[in-house]
RNA sequence: GGGCGCAUAGCUCAGUUGGCUAGAGCGCUGCCGUCACAUGGCAGAGGUCACAGGUUCGAGUCCUGUUGCGCCCA
């Protein structure tokens, strides 16, 4: 074995042996045969679009961590791997990368698309390239750091299986009505054309301005509406401050708005109806300056009050508010609701692009012309050009634009383009999230320690039902416990959820449109349907709802969503088949086969469309991570996933033996997006298949986020992101574990202080040396130990009681089995800093700077060392393993082959197979190895080496030079005893009873004073004296601490009787202590 | 604006029901080339536990308030 270890050799050899061992490889039908308990976790599926960075590297370490140590435990272990497509963010990123290479990007594919090629076809292929690129390099990421995940079973969101859950889903929401299409405004991203997740919108702060328009005021006299209103009318009616203005000139309401452009759609103007105003106003109007358009002013209470009439002082809105609100219901989320309460029209003034055009929804353009074709940003510009241009009435005073204020506020941003989000007017497909089969599914799961008050007033429905143990409702657990807080939040505000998104990377949506021709029912054409589908051997595989319902039979619609590519090819040969013109007979009869019946429901359905389409739209792609815990165990049909060409055949015992999973380990920031939605999903199709009603996961870890040393985010674009690899490279991945275990801890970030490295230039942290020296420890004492076995065999014998062993080797033991508990508990709680802390002890403190130290010169001659010897190795190797897994795989390799004898007590647990020290058994360490009595003695013994190294140190003793203890009475027999602890580890020549002749040094140890002869050719009295000096001041400082403690009555009678006893009882010790202590000061003299 | 978190040694962090003379690693100082490991060993220095009140016999820990920093959601 080299002298230091090498994670570059011995990494790939261990990865070779898991792999040809299969032992990473779960199997589902020993949980279902009852042969084994169920550990089971789900890989949150990382996005294609980049390679994994440190964040990945801790989760991963985590689950590997949870998956290898139950996996020793015995549990059926499965981690199962795969990745995500990632919709808007992968087709971005290849939009910009053909962009980059000089290419057109979809653009052209789009115009491909629209001249009847195969433009999307050949555009989502050209994703699949890339997703495959980075699926790989994923994969390679997540097996050099160790992953033991079960590759076979590896899945991607939008392979086969996947598609078959997504359609499953979707076609039973849709039937069950929790999908429906609704015209609502989006948020809209005008650069990718789609519409975001309200969690896909960044609220950035923007450097605006607030404008303040003039509207002239007009009423209607004898059906003429554009009568203007003049202040002297005004102020008759008792508006305050008319006077101020000309008698007869036309009056006007100023509306203050940070986006002027959207004005081409107002509808109204509203105002508070405790405004003072409001009553001088009523019944008139306002006509839009350019557009013409007369709009009503409305009373609304959601207006905020200027501070002149009654705002409260310091509201920044009050302060900034005219008291009219212009009402825009097509592009602001607020005026969309007031215009629902006034039931105004809404008018659309922007084509996809944000750019002003009248061919969306706006008709009465007027002289607002100007504005059409214009971008956003360009028509703000010229609407307040042309504001300031003109002036209430012709020949007024002052302009249409009366101020602008600068203004600083957010505005929500899209998260993949960066640009502000527009409030746009689309029809889209909602999924009725708020329901409670849903919603209240989501709540009750939580588990009933975790639910708050305020949130259970609010939804009394959502307290659990059920409450037994192994219950359906509340068996969900947050750890740290106040992320349950977030999740439950999320629900009590919930709103349905957009689930349609503009793009052709995902899972398009499996509904066709139809204009009906007629008037008919849903049934109706349903029931046509039925008979198509039956004569094509796909009954019940269509359901048809009504997606836009309208008076005129013409503006309806319905969709026909498809279960299955059987039904979906149906509604494709149907639309193949539909002529152009109506009177026309099929022209593609061949598609449907040649029977009667079959032709006769096709001429059925014919007659009853007018037109049909296949909806373009795809997925958001959390609708397919939302049904992860389903998908990945070939949910809904066991057996058609079986019969893929998958490498595992298995999944009908797949879903029964590992879902619920055992943990989701995860980032807070997808608490919601996330976890909420896949506990929605599962309870509710579980249910329906009466699988169960659980939540996909028992527990639900979040780990800190890891930021840089300025506490700022790891990101491509602030360079401080770490590359997993490169410390891989560096350190060896046993390093970068330990090292990010260790960082685990309950906050909610942790810092990695970022630096490069001064050879490669790439960034690295010196966190890192932690793991690397730690590693390196562990293989040089695992190689000294090895050595010293070879050179002294265990010898075979029965089994070893563990008190015939000397006091080091039972105090070695103990302290295996005591950090094997505290291992055990910190993984029950996820607290992984723990689980790093205890193996660091126990390795480094414990094994190597004692225990080594210890039996060097006995294991030669102790006939049971060799023994424990070997045995405290091996368990320190398999409670390394599940965080050091290649290391610790090496050194059990050549240590395995070493003979051994056993200790009553030490065993190990259970498992299928011991072929590597991956699939071997968890160390079971009795708790009788617990000695007490020899950690006090060892303890003991420790102390006194340390009082004497410290002598040692501060009169300059050469390490090499061997001194004299003189310990009479009970210490000298116990050192005696302890032979040959102390001489070694303090580097003492000789103990005796007698007064040293020479020079000698003294020191106190448990209250009496003791002598150090021989340390050298002259003793230096003068360190002694500052040595005693200064323990002498610790012990007056820690006397009076304790005296004030017992001097005060309150103490002593109300503190518990077991402290106060122990407290005179140091009181004393420390007393005597002192005296000997002070008695050594009085002879130096 | 609402919610959550953090503030302890020069740095990164532990400190789980209040009982502590407040710990670890890195860094720092001194000694050590020793036959497992210098990616190491031994010893040492270093802290008004952000601030101000309160509860208590006793507060780093509990409560209230203040300040600063960070994250999430509007």
């Amino acid at each position: 074995m080299s002298k230091a270890y090498d994670p570059k050799s011995s990494e790939p050899k261990a990865w070779e042996r898991w792999t040809s061992a299969g032992a990473f490889n779960a199997d589902p039908q020993r949980v279902v045969d009852g042969e084994a308990r169920p550990y089971s976790i789900l890989i949150p599926p990382p996005n294609v679009t980049a390679a994994l960075h440190l964040g990945h590297a801790l989760n991963n370490t985590i689950q590997d961590i949870l998956t290898r140590a139950h996996r020793m435990m015995g549990y059926e272990t499965l981690w199962m791997p795969g990745t995500d497509h990632a919709g808007i963010a992968t087709q971005t990123m290849v939009d910009k990368k053909l962009k980059a290479e000089g290419k057109g990007g979809i653009a052209e594919y789009k115009k491909k698309e629209l001249a009847g090629e195969n433009g999307r076809e050949e555009f989502v292929k050209l994703v699949q390239e890339f997703k495959d690129e980075y699926e790989a390099r994923i994969t390679h990421q997540l097996q050099t750091m160790g992953c033991s995940c079960d590759w076979r079973r590896q899945r991607f969101t939008m392979d086969d299986i996947c598609a078959r859950a997504v359609r499953e889903a979707f076609f039973r929401l849709f039937r069950d009505g929790l999908i429906y299409r609704g015209k609502r405004l989006v948020n809209w991203d005008p650069v990718t054309q789609t519409a975001l997740a309200d969690d896909e919108v960044e609220m950035e702060e923007v450097k605006g301005a607030f404008y303040y328009l003039r509207y002239p005021m007009v009423k209607t006299v004898d059906g003429d509406q554009t009568i203007p209103v003049t202040w002297s009318e005004l102020g008759a009616r008792g508006y305050p401050d008319a006077h101020q203005h000309p008698e007869d000139e036309q009056a006007w309401v100023t509306v203050a708005t940070t986006r002027p452009e959207t004005y081409l759609g107002d509808t109204a103007v509203a105002m508070n109806p405790k405004d003072p105003r409001a009553t001088s106003v009523r019944g008139f109007n306002v006509m839009l300056p350019l557009v013409g358009r007369i709009i009503p002013i409305i009373e609304d209470e959601y207006v905020v009050l200027p501070v002149k009439f009654g705002g409260e002082e310091g509201d920044a809105k009050a302060e900034m508010s005219t008291g009219f609100l212009k009402v825009t219901p097509a592009h602001d989320p607020n005026d969309y609701m007031i215009g629902q309460r006034h039931n105004l029209a809404q008018i659309n003034v922007m084509a996809p692009d944000a750019s002003i055009s009248d061919q969306h929804g706006w008709e009465d353009v007027g002289d607002a012309q100007v504005f059409l074709g214009k971008s956003r940003e360009d028509a703000r510009k010229l609407v307040v050009k042309e504001f300031q241009a003109r002036s209430v009435s012709e020949g007024s005073e002052g302009s249409l634009l009366e101020a602008i204020k600068p203004h600083v506020h957010s505005v929500g941003h899209s998260y993949r383009s960066h640009v502000p989000v527009e409030p746009y007017l689309s029809d889209q497909w909602y999924c009725k999230v708020s329901d409670d089969k849903l919603r209240g599914n989501a709540q009750r799961a939580l588990k009933p320690e975790q639910r708050t008050e305020p949130s259970l007033k609010g939804w009394p429905d959502s307290r659990p039902k059920t409450q037994a143990p192994d219950s359906t409702d509340g068996s969900m657990t947050f750890y740290p416990a106040r992320y349950a807080k977030t999740y439950e939040t999320w629900h009590d505000n919930l709103r349905d959820w957009c689930i349609s998104r503009q793009l052709w990377w995902g899972h398009r949506i499996p509904v066709w449109h139809i204009q009906p021709k007629g008037d008919y029912k849903e049934s109706d054409l349903q029931d046509a349907l039925d008979a198509l589908a039956d004569s094509q051997g796909c009954r019940g595989e269509l359901c048809v709802r009504m997606i836009a319902d309208h008076e005129l039979a013409s503006m309806r619609a319905f969709g026909v969503c498809t279960h299955t590519e059987r039904a979906e090819d149906l509604m494709k040969n149907l639309w193949l088949a539909l002529p152009n013109s109506e009177d026309k007979p099929l022209n593609r009869p061949d598609l449907f086969g040649s029977t009667g019946n079959s032709l006769e429901s096709v001429l059925k359905v014919k007659s009853m469309i007018h037109s049909m389409q296949q909806d373009p739209d795809v997925l958001d792609t959390w609708f397919s991570s939302a049904l992860w815990p389903l998908s990945t165990m070939g949910w809904p049909d066991t057996d058609a996933a079986n019969s893929g060409n998958e490498p595992v055949d298995d999944f009908d015992a797949l879903l029964k033996a590992f879902n619920p999973t055992s943990v989701l380990t995860t980032a807070r920031e997808i608490i919601t997006l996330w976890v909420s939605r896949m506990t929605m999903f599962n309870r509710y199709f579980l249910a329906q298949d009466k699988v169960h009603d659980k939540p996909p996961f028992k527990d639900v870890f979040i780990h800190a986020m890891i930021q840089d040393g300025e506490g700022r985010k790891m990101s491509k674009s602030l360079g401080n992101g770490v590359d997993p690899l490169d410390i891989i490279e560096t350190h060896g991945a046993d390093a970068m574990r330990f090292t990010l275990c260790q960082m685990t801890t309950q906050t909610q970030d942790v810092r990695m202080p970022v630096e490069p490295d001064p050879e490669t230039g790439k960034n690295t942290s010196p966190k890192f040396d932690i793991g690397r020296n730690l590693c390196n420890k562990l293989w040089n004492a695992s190689r000294f130990a090895m050595s010293m076995l070879e050179k002294n065999p265990v010898r075979p014998g029965p089994p070893i009681d563990p008190q015939q062993l000397s006091l080091v080797d039972r105090w070695m033991l103990s302290r295996v089995a005591h950090a094997q508990g505290a291992i055990g508990s910190a993984l029950r709680s996820y607290q992984f800093k723990d689980y790093a802390d205890a193996l660091y002890d126990l390795l480094w403190r414990d094994f190597c700077d004692w225990y080594l130290e210890s039996i060097k010169p006995t294991l030669s001659e102790d006939e049971n060392q060799p023994a424990v010897l070997r045995s405290v190795l091996d368990s320190i190797l398999r409670l390394m393993h599940p965080v050091t897994p290649f290391i610790t795989e090496s050194v059990f390799e050549r240590l395995d082959s070493i003979p051994s004898r056993e200790i009553l007590g030490v065993s190990v647990m259970e498992t299928k197979s011991t072929e590597t020290l991956c699939q071997s058994g968890w160390p079971n360490l009795d708790p009788s190895l617990r000695d007490e009595i020899a950690e006090e003695g060892y303890d003991r013994c420790r102390a006194l080496v340390s009082a004497i190294r410290e002598v040692r140190a501060s009169n300059q003793v050469p390490p090499k030079r061997s001194i004299v203890l003189h310990a009479p009475g009970e210490l000298g027999s116990d050192v005696k005893r302890w032979n040959p602890l102390v001489e070694t580890l303090a580097n003492v020549r000789e103990v005796t009873d007698s007064a040293p002749e020479g020079a000698s040094v003294a020191f106190v140890f448990e209250g009496s004073e003791y002598k150090l002869s021989d340390l050298a050719d002259a003793v230096d009295s003068g360190a002694q004296r500052e040595r005693l000096e200064k323990e002498l001041a610790d012990l007056d400082k820690s006397i009076s601490a304790l005296e004030g403690r017992l001097n005060n009555p309150g103490y002593t009678q109300k503190a518990p009787a077991h402290l106060v006893d122990q407290t005179r009882a140091e009181l004393t010790q420390k007393k005597v202590d002192r005296d000997s202590v002070r008695a050594s000061l009085d002879s130096l003299g």
